[in-house]
DNA sequence: CAGACTATGTTTAGGCG
DNA sequence: GCGCCTAAACATAGTCT
């Protein structure tokens, strides 16, 4: 027989018009984008979050430090109520789907495989809270979505208003929810 | 002599001590996962955003629809006023940098190529606005740093609670403003 | 539809200018 | 900092399971 695989392929960067071979294609990358994120991340100490709406409609994913974060509550206290809720989260398959766990789960396996440096790594991470802090307020107001209504444009102003009045809305609500809490 | 470089080195995904090499590092692989996300959302239509909190400090990016946007923007109409705004946006070179602008340019320049698709392509396109509507109708509130706020943890919540209050000013500030000028 | 596989395309660590 | 270089590491297209 010959061989059994041609490998990989060039393609162009353009547009996928087979509708399967564009969803496969972007469950594979979206799996690549989100370990460089965290790898990054980890490396680098930098913060990066991700907003990926899927061709096929909703779906989408995030980035770290939630999943760091994820990670030290889902690694060290096995019988913790809110890993519960993390998992519980990040389980729920509207929102953050299986590229996301996989994430969890590759970031958890390196840990096993690092339990040696575990309290080293803990003790940075403590510190990330102090840095999220300061790059919120640094960065002042300019999140994802603020780019993309700049890039909306003028004509298209109009409509998305009211949408953003709704996120202003349970952007409210949730902060208030969580001062309530603290 | 010698080989000129023992090419590319293996190295584990933990953070980097040295910040001058974690640096180097952050560039060239902050620019690798932005081209990766312009692919994704070339690839396969799907939208990406990213925020990108530097090691040191600020310094961030973010990915598609807005450099899609852009593109739009910045191709068909050679004179318009607005393509100086957004122009002057990436090369404000606090916010978007090189990287950001290197995607540009490959997008453009595969335009250029394309040119013959660009109507159906721009078609596409228009289609943006109304996805990005129903995105952040459908997100309904978990964005980065929501995530964040749920995974620093109840003996960090106080502190954070302060800043949070910021964001949510500054939040309501900016949407306010959209809100007057549309 | 997620995972395995292989061959090959792509990224990048380490150096240097 | 940016760009270039090399060679090794890594990602992934196409395929099959």
């Amino acid at each position: 027989m010959g061989r059994p695989s041609k490998g990989r392929q060039r393609i162009e960067i353009r547009h996928i018009k087979d509708a399967d071979r564009r969803e496969v294609t972007f469950s594979k990358r979206k799996s690549g984008l989100l370990k460089k994120g965290s790898e990054l991340s980890l490396l680098c100490g930098a913060h990066v979050a991700f907003v990926v709406f899927s061709p096929g409609g909703r779906a989408f994913a995030l980035g770290t430090p939630s999943v760091d974060h994820v990670l030290r509550r889902f690694d060290p206290p096995p019988g913790d109520e809110d890993d519960g809720d993390l998992l519980a989260l990040l389980q729920d398959g509207d929102c953050m789907s299986a590229a996301d766990r996989g994430a969890v789960e590759a970031i958890v396996r390196r840990t096993e495989e690092t339990k040696a440096r575990a309290a080293a790594e803990k003790a940075r991470m403590d510190a990330v809270g102090e840095k999220v802090r300061q790059a919120v307020v640094k960065a002042g107001g300019k999140f994802w979505w603020e780019a993309d209504v700049e890039a909306l444009g003028e004509a298209e102003l109009p409509e998305f208003a009211r949408e953003l009045r709704r996120l202003r809305d349970n952007v409210q609500r949730h902060v208030d929810q969580l001062l309530a809490s603290a």
